[in-house]
DNA sequence: TATGACCGGGG
DNA sequence: GTGTACGGTCATA
């Protein structure tokens, strides 16, 4: 029978020594089913060098074959090409998936083989590529209802065994159904071990409202029951988490393992949430959605940030609590209904983060073809990536293989130097829009790279880099994909009240973005299609077009004040809708300034700058990163340092807020928690050769009877006394009087260098603090 | 100067 | 699961 399906993700198991691949799907009525393909088989590709006989070869090959998964078929592949040039290739066929990666270590070896490709794609992308099915689209399929066998048993109503596939369409999605989770934990002894620490609360937020499991004290087996029971009675298509798959998951499963139970909420019988690609969790036939890999996956941020910058939940709406101080609020029971709306603050505020993305996140996956679940932890390069992956399969391209290449120092870049210090009214050009226009300008691609003479070739100023105008190249033609349906939206999207417009803008921004990030993929060294001439190329021509605009910039009357590949700052009187115009005349080049700062503090590094919006937020760049091994206070002082000089201007006050801090330490007034360090102990603890500070802190508070594991974090302070720092070190908790804290370690070695990085531009030095000096008087005098 | 170990955010 | 992120900084040789 015929009937339309619409897929959210894919997996497979190998039942009696077949692959099986399960579509997980919605169907036209809203049913959740599963879709089963039987009959697609593993495969990989052996490059053969052209002066060997092939049919040699081929019985090397044969004569390989293992019974438990026999090599069942070899064909002779002449008209795939591989960065545009023609191979032999043989296309070698399997059965079962995980025999893929053995023959293709063992064909590798066989005399005439020069290269073995596409070895290293899952086997459930391999089928969803080849049949071009992607998730988030429908297909109509001639299915047969089939009964569930024990393994295929799945918690869906129906079970279709797919027989053709006939149509694969992009429509209206059903109503997908999402949940948000948070889980809490008791952790009186720093960051928490699961065998020790036991979950407290776990928050559930749905669009019926929001549900807590509240644990009987110390004991979470039924808050974890609970759960479980709330999931598959919910039966949500998405979970969305913030950090959930390098947290939650984890614990959640590993605490219930040590109870005895399994966390059974994907939609085949029995399946856990398993770890997967990109370190992400996959919960079989549900997308598990980790929000802090969409938002922040270069930069960290807190939730609490996360959602005051979104604009879901302001800071002063919502409830914070210390980590400290979350076993406080639960062995007082009068103060855990705080406890509680901490956790109801988290799971809203993630809820609603996902519902107000949810198209970003729908077009994403559309674009690239990823499964939402890893979308959401795979980096722009691999988005962008399997994005290729599809495209190259209708030029009939080989995928190259993932290969680690060092990343060359380079000076790319910088093309005015940053002059560091304060500026006001200074605009900011975002540079990532010029990228795609020269890429499709010079044809810049992997396929139309020509290495020597070429008659009929953009060739670059200094001749080095050539690009066939003949063809049209691969990236050409995905970045006028990307162009057309930015188009396409952008004309509807003027007929629309604002309202309707949502959606589209959502769309919008993700087809930007995948646009918008392409020059970075292309210097990205470790990209299966990185191609140093083509990062070369494209950063000469862009650095080209910068000094262009650069001219017209400073012919306007601005100042500028920082350029490098990426970005530029300038500052000015003049209007700048007439440089704006100048611009697009004299280039035919449509350039926004993206963002005007009405304050920007700019650093001496690469990317380093704080900035004040027009409307008074605080855009950090590059300085948190400075946050290694930092102290909570040390974060604090730097963030309160930034934000005093952006608001207040004065230089002095930001000066004598760091020397209250300092103060306070001395009196005594400070919170132990506000000074640890936190480290992971990733080895065994006998296996540390160096004292390293938080490898003596765990020995001492294993000493003490405390648990520390392999994975442990230790949160450790610097106490007086004499010796290596590292002998000074104590856990955090086991420090009773604050007396006994290296205060001066702390002024000296955390709190000065922090409000330097921003306060040492205007003169300040490290004895402004010390000795109370008046270097910063003298300073502005001049 | 190169190499390897470690970090984030979650509590 | 045809697997094990990323991009950066710091310590040590």
């Amino acid at each position: 029978m015929l009937e339309d399906f619409f897929v959210l993700d894919f997996s497979y198991d190998v039942v009696d020594n077949i692959p099986v691949i399960f579509i997980w799907s919605i169907d036209r009525r809203g049913n959740r089913v599963t879709l089963v393909e039987k009959n697609f088989r593993p495969y990989f590709y052996a490059v053969v060098d052209d002066r060997e006989d092939v049919s040699r070869v081929i019985s090397e090959i044969k004569k390989l074959s293992k019974p438990s998964s026999p090599i069942t078929n070899i064909e002779i592949e002449t008209d795939r090409r591989y960065f545009g040039n023609p191979l032999k290739s043989l296309k070698i066929e399997t059965v079962v998936p995980a025999y893929v990666r053995i023959y293709r270590d063992e064909v590798s070896k066989i005399k005439g083989v020069k290269n073995v490709l596409e070895a290293d794609i899952r086997f459930y992308m391999r089928y969803s590529i080849d049949k071009g099915i992607k998730p988030f689209y429908w297909i109509k399929a001639d299915v047969e209802e089939i009964q569930p066998k024990e393994i295929f048993k799945v918690k869906s109503e129906k079970l279709y065994l797919i027989k053709d596939i006939l149509e694969i369409y992009e429509a209206e999605e059903p109503r997908l159904k999402t949940m948000a989770f948070s889980i809490e934990v008791y952790n009186k002894y720093g960051f928490p071990n699961t065998r020790r620490d036991p979950i407290i609360v776990i928050g559930v937020y749905t669009e019926n409202g929001y549900k807590q499991f509240i644990s009987s004290d110390y004991d979470d087996i039924n808050v974890i029951r609970e759960f479980i029971k709330f999931v598959n009675d919910f039966e949500p298509d998405i979970i969305f988490g913030y950090n959930s798959n390098s947290f939650d998951w984890r614990y959640l499963v590993e605490r219930a393992e040590l109870r005895g139970i399994k966390v059974a909420i994907g939609r085949k019988v029995n399946s856990e949430p398993s770890q997967g690609v990109y370190g992400h969790y996959s919960v079989t036939g549900r997308l598990n959605v980790d929000l802090a890999g969409v938002f922040c996956s270069s930069r960290s941020k807190s939730l609490i940030d996360l959602a005051d910058n979104l604009g879901v939940m302001p800071k002063n709406k919502r409830e914070i609590l210390e980590w400290y101080e979350v076993p406080r609020y639960w062995d007082d029971k009068s103060k855990r209904e705080i406890l509680l709306k901490h956790n109801l603050s988290n799971i809203k505020s993630i809820y609603d983060i996902g519902q107000s993305n949810l198209h970003y996140l729908i077009q994403l996956v559309k674009v690239t073809g990823l499964p939402l679940d890893q979308l959401s932890m795979a980096s722009s390069g691999h988005r962008i990536e399997w994005l290729l992956v599809r495209e190259s399969k209708k030029y009939n391209e080989f995928i190259p293989n993932r290969e680690e290449r060092r990343t060359e120092a380079s000076d790319e870049g910088i093309i005015v130097p940053p002059v560091s210090g304060l500026h006001n009214n200074v605009y900011m050009l975002d540079f990532s829009t010029i990228y795609p226009s020269i890429i499709l300008k010079y044809n810049i691609s992997p396929d139309t790279l020509v290495r020597g003479d070429c008659s009929d070739c953009w060739t670059s100023l200094n001749g080095n880099y050539k690009f066939r105008k003949d063809i049209k190249g691969l990236y050409q033609n995905v970045l006028l994909n990307l162009s057309a349906e930015i188009e396409r939206r952008e004309e509807i999207i003027k007929t629309l009240d604002p309202e309707k417009r949502r959606r589209l803008e959502e769309e919008l921004r993700a087809l930007r973005s995948i646009l918008n990030s392409f020059y970075d993929y292309i210097r990205w060294t470790n990209a299966r299609w990185y191609v140093k001439e083509c990062a070369e190329g494209l950063f000469e021509w862009g650095r080209e077009l910068i000094l262009q605009i650069l001219k017209i910039v400073k012919e306007s009357g601005f100042q500028v004040i920082y350029a490098d590949t990426d970005l530029m700052f300038f500052k000015g009187e003049n209007d700048p809708k007439k440089l704006e115009e100048d611009i697009a005349n004299r280039l035919s080049l449509n350039l926004k300034f993206n963002k005007f700062y009405t304050k920007l503090i700019l650093l001496e590094g690469k990317k380093q700058y704080a900035a004040l919006t027009k409307d008074n937020k605080v855009d950090m760049v590059g300085i948190e990163d400075y946050r290694n091994n930092w102290c909570d206070l040390a974060k604090e002082v730097l963030q309160n340092v930034v934000d005093q000089v952006l608001r207040s201007d004065k230089i002095n006050e930001a000066v004598r807020y760091v020397k209250s801090v300092i103060y306070s330490l001395r009196r005594g007034e400070f919170k132990i928690e506000d000074l640890v360090t936190w480290n992971i102990i990733d080895k065994d603890i006998e296996e540390y050769k160096f004292d390293l500070p938080h490898i003596v802190a765990a020995r001492k508070a294993m000493k003490s009877g405390h648990l520390v594991t392999r994975g442990s974090k230790i949160g450790y302070v610097i106490v007086k006394g004499s010796g290596k720092l590292s002998n000074r070190a104590e856990p955090y908790f086991m420090v009773k009087e604050k007396s006994k804290v290296d205060i001066e370690y702390y002024i000296d070695k955390q709190i000065i260098p922090s409000a330097l990085k921003v306060l040492g531009l205007f003169g300040v030095k490290e004895n402004t603090f010390k000795f109370g000096g008046t270097d910063v008087l003298n300073f502005f005098k001049k």
